[in-house]
DNA sequence: TTGCCACCTTGATCTGCGTCAAGCGCGCGC
DNA sequence: GCGCGCGCTTGACGCAGATCAAGGTGGCAA
């Protein structure tokens, strides 16, 4: 018995709102620049990383590069949500991660790209020439250090996703997601509770490593326990966040 | 109907073979560190990190810090096995990964270790003072950008643990488990074909995100369908390679 | 040597989630 | 305005792996 839908919400493409005193798709003008590996540059530093720089905008669904391909840029996410996933021969997917505004995309040590990654919204991007990048890091350790520290972090983050893949049921997944989604979009300012959610159950569950159904009825039984409401526009209000907490990392 | 027992290798704690010229315990006479961090440092670097690094040794099942505790230290393993994990509430455990020399251990972005290491075989570790490694990466940026380029490479491990607590069945996991330690091994310059299995059955099935029983019945299968065998002192020979990489990459 | 214990293996049964199938509702294109 | 299709939900059923239980085996201490 539905009661409310769960619609893609459907963001149209718009500029990102320039700062006043920039020019459209400049540094300086770059409204998540905070956010990103940018934040500690100094102005020579953005000039230097505008010259490099060049604008990527992504229609929803639309891939930015495939596993295996020749790895010849890097990205910071400027706008937009995307995905990054891997497959198996016969299908199976592996979502590895959401990535938003502020985040940094392309990162590999080998000359291929280690996973695939496609828009998941509608999305804008800053791309670097992956040669280019080593000089720059060199010339701004700031930069590099910036770096380190967001990789840092996502090593950690990958280890709770690990925890949650080789540990967690499939009611404790979902809640997990619901509040790293939540938590996510408050650290780079977006509204947190009711947390937009803009990727489709099977994204959702290629990342939990469950089914669509799984994550459906996941969903289903949260909101009859009270836990969660599902709103319009694929919106969730968190209605008890601290039962969500609990049922994430307690059990 | 056992045949070949899987006995826990019992490495006694014997002092690394120092280079010929150091005096033990010293970068010069370290073993292991063309695998690790300090790999790219000249004479002088290196004379600093000696003077910033003490020793550590750990007994097989020594705990070397827990998930939780202030962050006070960075390592580098010199030899033997650790494993990391993370707990749940409940006791739930996954480990998130094993360390073996070269390994660089104890990055995070919080004041406080994100995981629990404990020691699998007796082991060796250098360790720093956390305080002091932001000092020792800025006047050593090529220090710095090989722990990134080793940060960058564990995300995409990390990523392919992810595919594999995801998507993967139980044979496929545990296939895919003997590659990568006969990978890493042969990384290290260890023999990677009778491949050590040094960790237990039930540290490898909180890594596979499986229990013990399912993971010694994999084992059982896959020796029965001769893709491996069972040795002593815990030795795993990989005797179809090509059967056990379709196995973990195909299904 | 003996006995204990930790680890591993194997068997029987149970169950959470996957699979298969069907229906609903919204958005979009015609 | 209408119908088509995709994404979501719900239900019935099946199965891979968990759980429960019972040995086997080798290392080690006394």
């Amino acid at each position: 018995m539905p009661d409310s839908k769960n619609v893609r919400s459907v963001v149209p493409m718009k500029p990102a709102a320039p700062r006043p005193g920039g020019r459209p798709g400049s540094c300086a003008a770059c409204a998540v620049r905070g956010l990103t590996v940018c934040a500690p540059l100094n102005p020579a530093g953005m000039a230097e990383v505008e010259m490099l720089s060049t604008q990527v905008a992504l229609a929803a669904s639309e891939t930015l590069f495939d596993e295996g391909e020749a790895a010849e840029h890097v990205f910071n996410v400027t706008e937009g949500t995307l995905k990054i996933f891997k497959l198996l021969p016969d299908g199976r997917r592996q979502v590895t991660g959401f990535l938003f505004a502020g985040d940094f995309l392309g990162l590999a040590n080998q000359q291929t790209y280690a996973f695939s990654a496609e828009a998941v919204t509608p999305a804008r991007l800053c791309r670097f020439q992956r040669r280019q990048i080593d000089g720059l890091l060199t010339r701004h350790p700031e930069m590099e250090r910036r770096l380190l520290s967001k990789a840092s972090h996502e090593l950690a983050e990958a280890q709770e996703q690990m925890l949650l893949l080789g540990r967690k049921t499939a009611r404790e997944r979902v809640a997990s997601f619901l509040l790293l989604l939540s938590r996510r979009a408050s650290q780079r300012g977006a509204t947190a509770d009711p947390v937009p959610v803009p990727m489709s159950r099977t994204d959702i569950a290629d990342y939990l490593g469950l089914t669509t159904e799984t994550v459906s009825r996941s969903f289903t039984r949260l909101k009859g326990d009270g836990l969660i409401q599902l709103l319009p526009a694929g919106k969730v209000a968190l209605t008890r966040r601290d039962a969500l907490e609990t049922l994430a990392t307690a059990g």
